[in-house]
DNA sequence: ACAATCAATCAAATTATGTTGATCCAAACA
DNA sequence: TGTTTGGATCAACATAATTTGATTGATTGT
């Protein structure tokens, strides 16, 4: 599960994670809700295996979560792992975007 | 210079920039306001020739900048890059967080 | 001009990531 | 039970990223 405030090694791998243009299609292909990996090896015409790696980068970042029903399994994003990734980053900013320091003692 | 919207590629190679524990030390070692190479070595303890490959990688992302004084170079953040990659973030949730389609036409 | 210093770059070696095809396992269905 | 289908995983290979040490070019000081 995704706190609100994230481990070094998670934004580490939500960052790799979302830097590939494939795993960035997978998530789009997702965004109007799950769909199981036979529809998405469809959608995005690739390879069952190819598509299973980029699946697990994604799932192990967080930014993916998946589900069984029969012989599917659905994937589904995982909406607050963005989010946390949005505040890891904003304050990453806030800490870069320091003021400089002052003049008098 | 950085736009207000990044390209595919541009977001790609930030993101994979901040995917680096060396790198973001880096940026760390920047958030004070800019040091030229000598003393990045020295604060990271890094040798010269890995520290310049991993400025390299953050300069081309966009997220650095540097300017020559007499035999030194001095890097600093860039700070829009970093608001802009907030920016791209923002919207990439946006786009995967739409609400279910409506019950009635 | 000569020596020293700062920092980029290059080639070679290493390590990490991604791709492919094969194999395996579980669920479903005959 | 045997067969088919969905999907994970594995091993082998291919490609990309990182590290190391050496070289180079520019700037400064002697």
């Amino acid at each position: 599960m995704i706190q609100n405030t994230l481990s070094a090694d998670q934004s580490r791998s939500m960052l790799k994670a979302l830097a590939d243009p494939i795993r960035l299609e997978v998530i789009h292909a997702l965004a109007n809700g799950e769909r199981c990996v036979c529809d998405l090896t469809k959608d995005l015409n690739l390879s069952q295996s190819k598509l299973s790696f980029h699946l697990r980068v994604l799932r192990e970042a967080g930014l993916l979560a998946d589900r069984q029903s029969g012989r599917w399994i659905y994937y589904r994003l995982e909406p607050h792992a963005l989010s946390a990734l949005e505040q890891w980053l904003a304050n990453l900013r806030a800490r870069c975007t320091q003021p400089a320091s002052p003049c008098s003692e």
